[in-house]
DNA sequence: GGCGACTACTCGTCTAGAGGAGTTGTGCTA
DNA sequence: TAGCACAACTCCTCTAGACGAGTAGTCGCC
């Protein structure tokens, strides 16, 4: 190869597709440090000259490297091999009351402490009817309505994650929870100042790849998927007082959770 | 189109690539649920001639829907709509004592619990060096060799997650740790009896694309993340006693964690 | 020096074919 | 009736072109 990238040649005698021979050895490449992050893979024009094969083929190649998430095509520039930024924790004392109480959302304390630039966008208010998994999951009944506070948080102007919380609206109604700004603590302290006291949540985490607004919301690279995660905020007598529905990029985050051995 | 799928035209105005109005039609009759989990989508031949496109057109867009996990292609049958098996729970509690005392693994509790057969597969225990980020966890000396227990855990025979555990081999060494069987509840039971006392754990999660041989041993469908996992276990007075790096299918879990609002 | 046009190179989309291989049902044969 | 051969249908791989559009560097003009 001119680029002094050695790709080696075709195995004529394999049964393994051409254009995964092709994926294969410019994966090992990059496994092997040949091509590192922000590289140059060689050109769709190159590959044709070095393998002899059809265009189709080897973008069939870059197909399959950019789906596994290892490539990012872009057009008129050429196929780089992904960066991954560094990630961020999500400790599992993120919602510790102390927090709360130096008036620190646990995004803004967490990102500043990572020392990353937070940033909160996008911010909607509404009342609604809320969805029937959240509904259910804040035992409300068939009319009860909402809350409904959605955002997008982004680090150093990058986002990387989209949340959207309900309250019960006979919680949130006449506090800061129905204004842009929520507030020192965010919206965990106004419902305690609402006399809950919060007692535990519990975190669901299910992973799969984005739908296409999210995509777009979060600015995804092809072939990285999300976190999706909905937690629930119990008060002390049991009562769920807020869900949040969040979606992540799976390339910004490393979860991270403390659980006792009781 | 003659199998009663009532798929739009092109919009012969839009700038939206052809290949994608076809898979956002496709995509949207999925989630209209005029197409649901196990259907067959129309054949290319069949969409070729609706569209009145070529092949690869075709090709493009199912390609695309392939990668967002929402189809599956199976060679001379046809295009389905993947299903999505029911997901099973890693309830946050799984590794209380009490589990251990009733001799139960985590593993062979939870699924038992959830109704399913849970079967372990390819034990294999070697004495190794840890790989750098392991040891770094487990508080190793470059010399320091481990104890590796790799084995697969299947829910009625389909695989759902690869596990690895490193434990110090000082204290692995003579238990039956070492042993295809570790005994009545596992190897967090067998590290107690030496007189460790377990604490906390850490778990660490990320979301990724799978390497070949994930899709291998997990045999996952394409467009089907995973969960990466290690969990870090802690003595009372800190010692970390053992790593275990998992792979879970994204399929098969939904993770469950609880925090206290201390 | 600054700016715009041009050009070479990149990936994106699409066409129109080809042969191959796996799956399934039909219908004939033994 | 059981079993096999075959046909029809499916997706898989690959070729050989075409035009479009985004990027970046060069070069000449003002």
């Amino acid at each position: 190869m001119a680029e002094s990238l050695p790709l080696p040649d075709l195995d004529p005698i394999s049964d393994r597709a051409v254009f995964r021979q092709i994926a294969d050895h410019i994966r090992e490449a990059i496994e092997r440090g040949q091509l590192t992050e922000g590289d140059r893979v060689p050109s769709e024009a190159r590959l044709m000259q070095h393998y002899g094969v059809a265009r189709m083929t080897i973008r069939n190649a870059l197909q399959v490297l950019q789906s596994e998430g290892l490539t990012v095509a872009e057009h008129g520039r050429g196929v780089f091999v992904r960066s991954h930024p560094p990630v961020r924790r999500l400790a599992s004392d993120r919602f510790a009351r102390r927090h709360r109480e130096q008036g620190k959302a646990a995004f803004i304390a967490e990102t500043e402490g990572a020392g990353g630039k937070p940033s909160v966008d996008s911010i909607e208010i509404t009342e609604t009817m809320p969805p029937a998994d959240i509904a259910t999951r804040l035992q409300l009944g068939a009319k009860d309505r909402v809350a409904s506070r959605s955002r997008r948080y982004l680090i150093n102007g990058q986002p990387v994650e989209t949340a959207v919380s309900y309250v019960p609206l006979e919680i949130a109604k006449g506090t800061q929870i129905m204004e842009p700004d929520s507030g020192p603590g965010g919206i965990y302290a106004r419902i305690e100042e609402k006399g809950y006291r919060l007692d535990r949540f519990v975190e669901e985490i299910k992973s799969r790849m984005p739908l296409r607004h999210e995509i777009r919301a979060l600015k995804l690279a092809p072939g990285v998927p999300v976190f999706h995660l909905v937690r629930t905020a119990y008060a002390a007598d049991g009562t769920p007082v807020e869900v949040c529905d969040t979606v992540m990029s799976s390339d910004a985050y490393v979860l991270s959770y403390e659980l006792p051995a009781r």
